[in-house]
DNA sequence: GGTATTATTTAGACTGCGTATAGAAATACT
DNA sequence: AGTATTTCTATACGCAGTCTAAATAATACC
C-alpha cells in the first residue's frame, strides 16, 4: 500500500473520496453528507470509502492526523519535546492550513466535528506526557500547543508561520 | 410500571436506569453494553432512555456535566474564574469522585469515551475563554484545570479536596 | 500469448446508536 | 367522577461502522 509522506498520487480512489468529501461538506454541511453520498460523487462504493478512511470525520483530519503522526515518531526518536516540535512545524508547517481548521464554520460542523477534536487534544496530550515535559505540566503544555495551533490557524493573510505561535508561547 | 423486578423500590426510572447502567459497564464494559441491555435491566423499555439521556455516553459524564453546568452558572454571575472555581468545588468536591474518572479502566472504555472526554474538555476551554482569564492563556488555564482535576480523580487513599490540587497549579 | 497471484473493489447483510411520531398508561387536577 | 398533563411504550426509520465472501481489476510469471 502507498503511504507515502508527500502528497505523491498514490491511489485515486483515496484522492477521489477526499475531493468529493470536500467538496460536500462545503455544499451541504458535514452534518447532511452522508457517506453514501462521498463514494456517489467519488464513483465508488460504500466499502470503497471504509477502505481508506476508518469514520467519515477522519476526512476533515487527515492533515492533523498526519501531524500527529510525524511529532509521535519524532519523540520516539528521543528529541525533546521543543526539538519534535521543531520538526514536525519545519516539515507541515509550510503547508495550508488544515481544512478542518480553515473551514469549520462553513462545514456547518456540530457535536460530532467537536468530540473528533477532543480526541486529537487528548492523542496530544498523551505525546506529551511521553515526552521529557514533567508529568504535573503534561496538561497545560498540552493547553498551550493548541492555543498555538489554534492561534495559527485563525490567524488571517497576516499568518506566520506555526512556530512563531508555539515560540511566542515558549514551547520551542 | 417499571417497578421492583429484584426487590428494590425505585423512586424513578432515572435512577434505575442510572444504577442499571453503572452495573452492566462494570461487569461487561462499555461498549458490550449496549441501550437495550440498560433498559432491561432497569424494567423500562428502549425509548424511555432515550427520555432521560441523550447519550449512551452521557450516564456515565451525568457528575461532571452537572459541574460544568455549575460552573457556567457561577460564571455567569460575573464571578471571575479563580472565584467560580472555588464556588463550584466548594459544591462538589466533596461528593464522590465521578464515576467516568474512578471507574475508566474497569469500564473497558475505548475511543469513544475519549471523545466525551474531550468534549467536556473543549467545553470547559470555552467556560474560561469567557471568563476574565486573557485570550492568550485561555487554553493552558484550560489545560491546568483538566490536570489538576485528573491528580484529584487518580489519586488514591490519600486524596485530598479538588481545591487543593487546582491551589497547586495557582489556579485559585 | 496465457495463467497464477495479488490487490482492489464490491454487494449485501448485520449490529447498534439516535431520532421521530403517535398512541397507551399512569398521575394530577378540579 | 372526568379531564388534562406527564410519562412510558411500540414501532419504524436513517445512518455509521463492521464483516464476509465474492467479483473484478492489476500484475507477475512462464
Amino acid at each position: 500500500m502507498a503511504s507515502d509522506q508527500r502528497g505523491r498520487p498514490r491511489s485515486s480512489s483515496r484522492e477521489a473520496l477526499e475531493e468529493a468529501a470536500t467538496e460536500l461538506f462545503l455544499e451541504h454541511g458535514y452534518q447532511s453528507t452522508t457517506v453514501d453520498d462521498i463514494a456517489a460523487r467519488a464513483g465508488v462504493s460504500r466499502a470503497t470509502f471504509f477502505n481508506y478512511f476508518p469514520t467519515k470525520s477522519a476526512v476533515l483530519w487527515v492533515e492533523v492526523d498526519r501531524a500527529l503522526g510525524a511529532l509521535e515518531r519524532a519523540l520516539g526518536t528521543g528529541a525533546s519535546l521543543a526539538e519534535s516540535l521543531r520538526f514536525v512545524t519545519g516539515a507541515f508547517g509550510r503547508e495550508s492550513v488544515p481544512l478542518i481548521a480553515s473551514q469549520a464554520e462553513a462545514m456547518n460542523t456540530g457535536e460530532d466535528v467537536l468530540a473528533e477534536a477532543g480526541k486529537r487534544i487528548i492523542a496530544l496530550s498523551r505525546l506529551v506526557a511521553g515526552s521529557d515535559i514533567p508529568p504535573e505540566l503534561v496538561w497545560s503544555t498540552t493547553g498551550a500547543i493548541v492555543q498555538a495551533c489554534l492561534e495559527w490557524a485563525q490567524a488571517g493573510v497576516a499568518r506566520q508561520e506555526l512556530q512563531h505561535y508555539l515560540r511566542a508561547h515558549t514551547l520551542i
